[in-house]
DNA sequence: TTGAAAGCGCTAACAT
DNA sequence: ATGTTAGCGCTTTCAA
């Protein structure tokens, strides 16, 4: 509710007829001033408060009701001629105001719905946009509302499968609200991250979600001191203009270490994901620590990167480890293939001889054969959460940020059995 | 509507005079279902504020709940009139400009490179605008300038494996130009490929890759009537403002028979893809001919999805046929991918008792087991053709499209071997 | 309900 | 080499 409140009160979007309705109030307490009155229709359009109480503010309400005699006569318009200097722009609203015999303002009115016209008028605006195949400049828009209905997403790689569905869910989320997404990898680059952010910025970009580990706080706070939201992932806590989501691996690994166990298993490998990783780190940790507890040496631990390939070099690790570990907890799915690919390779039987389990939940891991057993990660909730955790966060007059978390899961399928 | 002025009016809070406005707020707007009023007081004094927050519960806001916010917000801190209306504008040229001690024009060239500008006043101004974090406002860039450096990328569902390659392609080209990518998704919605369509000319993009087939020639011209040029997979000629590339599947699929014909087969089948996709026709068409060509029974030829596990269905059908073959043509790797777990489920081996072809070469092809014999298409090749065609179109006086060709090859791995 | 006019922040002639 | 000025196309008061 509270959130409710507001998200009314930054959004300063005023539906025409309750225009209407606000000078009836307006009149009516001219004289108790400090009055805020918040309107909401249904779920969807939202007055804000605190932008009437601007209004109150500013105008304080000179018994604006009674109109004024004599009001001044303004001095007629000078209405030149639009002439573009031979760049190739569609039609302008102007032209369509003209040609429906209208002025621009009412054209606006129309098409963005912010006023009630005389359904004459906007039948005919609406006519004479059709006729003229008349798009609306976006750029315009935003310099002349001052906000943009853009969100940035970045990722460090889309040909990693972990990134699609999330992009998917974020993208989805944000069209549902009429914003668009300008998608950025970084490719795991210092030089193209800096000139990401500086896009993102000047782009001026409501909010930015940074679900890569290979952007910091610290590199976000140029986004953040130009009052773009952020939201990470697997970083705490919120502040001012930063959420965060956090996924749980926690559940699903202890998930999976009761799987693991509970299959007789004694002894487990570990082939976690990049060292410099943020999010690697986190599972890695969680994995050893799980492992601990149930007193299964985790080893060997060993680290890898997330390239299709990762993982072949590491199980040779493995293989020739004396204390042969019956079961591999990989840190990415990705891991998980190249490792049961180089498995394969060695002549060792997936799950006979060596359980895998992998982290994801990709898309492919059902097709792996055996189909890998691991810990689904929401990733499409993960995207969806990140735009919802910002738009809300945008909303608040604070601005400030929220933890959110998201729980993983166990999927047992064909890469492990008993253990030899 | 009617419970929540109750309980605003039961909360006692309500002095009289708000009670006398209310009701004419009532009668005022009893018509309209829907509508919720709150109505707060001043700084302190608040109606109904958490009665209102349960009724928007309950009626009409769909909570949000996904998860706990960080710190509870303060009740609202009532009074501030400080609101910006939405407007989160940093700095401008003109600041930077004023703090330089220059024109506005010359901070303009100095951060555009236009023009030279003496070293000392160009130090002085970007020292400048690094002390006050200036960024410029890319909106009233494009407005000005009248040209956007945005491209369109219009694909049907990132979650195909088949796209993410060719997304990177097409961005690094553009990145590498200093253009930005608006990427989008039909997810093969119509409605959704309308609105998409309306964005991109909105948002006037210079150009738009359409690398989908769900969005044919006629859906295009408007895009090309707003001047935006445009590239088209799969679909020829080349006109005004529209080049195509062309992926030339012959030659892979000439290799892949060749291949299949060479290790004895005599008789194949083929799963392809849907039947409304203008490329998986294509390919359907040449690996039929070129089945036929060689005196290979492509029997029986099927038609399947693209979702992740196509070819389940088809491979029960394949392998009830009497004449059973003994090698299978998928119409993408994805198929070829389900069909082989599909194959397994009937217990039959691969390569041994059946050879499967795919065609992509997606990057998990080679880690499915046994990795897949396939032929390859060039996809990150295709997305930076996409857009060298589009920049270059664009760069023509007439901006007259061309035709781009790519070749495909067949990339043997181990799902094929010698007819049984 | 509608119109007129003043910008939004920047660029690009045209001056100097 | 730099300043002046006039818009780009749209939204948004304010006025009627």
């Amino acid at each position: 509710m509270r959130s409710f409140m507001q998200s009314v009160s930054e959004t300063g979007y005023l539906p025409p007829l309750y225009q209407c309705w606000l000078n009836i109030v307006k009149s009516f307490f001219s004289s108790l001033s400090g009055l805020l009155i918040a309107v909401v229709l249904g779920p969807e359009i939202v007055i804000g408060w605190a932008r009437i109480g601007n209004l109150l503010a500013e105008s304080a309400f000179p018994a604006p009701s009674i109109a004024r005699e004599g009001s001044l006569q303004q001095s007629h318009s000078g209405s030149r001629l639009a002439f573009r200097g031979g760049k190739r722009m569609g039609h302008t609203m102007r032209e369509v105001a003209k040609r429906a015999g209208v002025s621009p303002a009412t054209v606006s009115r129309v098409l963005n719905k912010t006023h009630y016209i005389s359904v004459e008028t906007e039948r005919r605006v609406l006519e004479v946009v059709g006729q003229m195949k008349y798009f609306k400049n976006v750029h315009a828009r935003r310099l002349a509302t001052g906000r943009s209905d853009l969100f940035g997403l970045v990722i460090s790689e889309i040909a990693n499968p972990y990134f699609p569905e999330m992009i998917h869910g974020f993208q989805a989320a944000a069209w549902d609200r009429g914003f668009d997404v300008l998608l950025c990898n970084t490719q795991y680059d210092q030089a193209r991250t800096k000139s990401i952010l500086r896009k993102l910025i000047e782009s001026d970009v409501r909010g930015v979600a940074v679900m890569t580990s290979s952007i910091d706080r610290s590199m976000a706070s140029e986004l953040i001191e130009a009052g773009i939201g952020v939201v990470f992932c697997n970083v705490s806590p919120a502040e001012k203009l930063l959420s965060t989501i956090s996924i749980d691996y926690q559940r699903g690994i202890e998930q999976a270490i009761e799987h693991i166990v509970g299959l007789g298993h004694r002894c487990a490998a570990v082939i976690a994901g990049p060292d410099d990783n943020r999010t690697a780190i986190t599972i890695k940790d969680a994995l050893v620590a799980g492992l601990k507890k149930r007193d299964l040496h985790p080893l060997p631990v060993i680290s890898s990167n997330y390239r299709i390939d990762a993982g072949a070099s590491a199980v040779r690790a493995i293989l020739s480890t004396p204390d042969k570990p019956t079961a591999i907890f990989c840190g990415s799915d990705l891991i998980a293939l190249g490792a049961m690919s180089a498995l394969e390779e060695a002549g060792a039987g997936i799950p006979e001889d060596i359980s895998v389990i992998g982290i994801d939940d990709i898309s492919f891991a059902f097709l792996a054969r055996p189909p890998l057993t691991t810990i689904r990660v929401p990733r499409e909730r993960v995207g969806a959460t990140a735009f919802e955790a910002l738009d809300r966060m945008l909303k608040l007059k604070r601005r400030k940020g929220a933890d959110y978390y998201l729980e993983t899961e166990l999927v047992i399928r064909r890469s492990t059995t008993t253990a030899r």
